[in-house]
DNA sequence: CTGTAATTCAAACGTTCGTTTTAATAATAA
DNA sequence: TTATTATTAAAACGAACGTTTGAATTACAG
């Protein structure tokens, strides 16, 4: 068992195929010998080079990770270190966390779309393996980012910006994400601005054009009023249909 | 081949085990043997009710979305009829949209949280089956969402709003879907907060009363400024050790 | 009660899965 | 060179998958 070593290729040719399928169809829905056989390698290449299929899974992430941690902290130390103990604008944060990795879309060496939207998906997958391997990996810069976020964000008490912290990465991942899906949901009129290409690498800095604003405003956004409850009052209509959910029908 | 005909009960059991089946692991990895031995049904159940393990996902979805399809145009019905003919607050559309949805957390019969949790996370799934059957189940209602929201916030261009009804099914999504992971991603103060149980029904309502003033502040953001690209200036520090944030690097 | 349809059941179907084994080949060090 | 290690290759492993079959059982209309 070698597991390190520079890229004998095969394994390089291995990831790329893995990420993009992984992509496309799904951890479970990609079976290793559509792997090896569109990189064009043996079966058993897999086994050998990464130990197993979650060995394979646990690399693809790893070898983009790696960067984007760094490089997520290095953001964050520049502008602090530029601040000079003063805090950041929630907008250099926000910028600093999401702008970095929309930056791999938009370097196909870094992973590209492809990378992005593995993530985004892979973000909810419910697999034991998965959330703990990300919680992990993710530990330390959010720690980091979370503490910048509570210095730029004074008026808003720490528990609301986790909450909304939370938001953001799932605004972030889902638009990366659902080009698919939600698109087809929210119709056609993004396809029509995305307009296929016009330059290159526009998806993701179009993406990030449109998503940072719409942050910002979720990220400083007016407290919730804890006089009045939002579930009861704000849609002042009948009684609905009541009929609880199913039966009926056929 | 029956097909029509009342719930038979075990048709029902089915459901249930299925819906909290996927949404723990997910559909690829969830048996058809794991299902009909939770729910203590013959192996060949499934395939006699249901036809198929994807037409078993398919009615766990319907029972489920009938209600929600039904009740989310019922709100918004409402809530123009007594407008008048004037446009709609932007919170009351989110209120119908996105509370709607919410309450089937808080009702066991409507599906519950594992529900919500399922459909966050589906959502994402790149399965062609998958995403065709929602982009149908989901149209009709987001057309209309989509022309409330046009009229309830007139200043932001349509193309913007589209983006950020996007952006705020994304966040929505994964704030339910997302219990697991990001809640460890982000730290255990929201573990905190939720605090296992104050009283029964809470989870949802807690969720809905940090989402939705979120939502509301990133659906009426202050539109980026063209002239400026939120990649290159918004931090503005010096060439020096930082790049800005795309290219250059490496 | 009788007869027909609906449902349940045990068993097996053929396929595909991730992994392992054993041998052949390529690369590298002494 | 030779010895040693790293990599590739072909084949097979047992297990688990979704689905189908055909008989046994239940439900129910006449």
């Amino acid at each position: 068992m070698p597991d390190n070593k520079l890229n004998s290729d095969t394994r390089e040719r291995i990831l790329d195929v893995a990420e993009r399928q992984f992509m496309a169809h799904g951890y479970e829905a990609t079976s290793m010998r559509m792997i090896t056989s569109m990189a064009e390698v043996n079966l058993a290449a897999v086994n050998y080079h990464f130990g197993s299929k979650e060995g394979l899974l646990r690399d693809v992430f790893r070898r983009r990770l790696t960067w984007l941690n760094r490089e997520r902290l290095a953001a964050l130390d520049a502008l602090e270190q530029q601040a000079n103990g003063a805090p950041l604008k929630p907008s250099q944060v926000l910028e600093a966390f999401f702008g970095t990795l929309l930056r791999i879309g938009e370097d196909e060496s870094l992973g590209g779309m492809t990378f992005l939207r593995l993530l985004g998906r892979t973000l909810t997958d419910p697999s034991e393996f998965i959330r703990t391997f990300f919680a992990k990996e993710y530990a330390v810069v959010i720690e980091r980012y979370k503490l910048a976020l509570f210095r730029a964000v004074p008026d808003v008490p720490k528990a609301e910006i986790v909450w909304r912290l939370h938001f953001m990465l799932g605004a972030m991942s889902y638009a990366i994400a659902g080009t698919d899906i939600l698109q087809v949901i929210t119709g056609l009129e993004i396809g029509d601005i995305s307009g296929k290409e016009e330059d290159g690498k526009s998806e993701a800095r179009r993406l990030s054009e449109r998503l940072m604003p719409f942050l910002l405003g979720g990220l400083r956004a007016a407290l919730p009023n804890p006089a009045d409850s939002y579930n009861q009052q704000q849609v002042p209509l009948a009684k609905t249909a009541r009929n609880t959910s199913l039966e009926k029908k056929r």
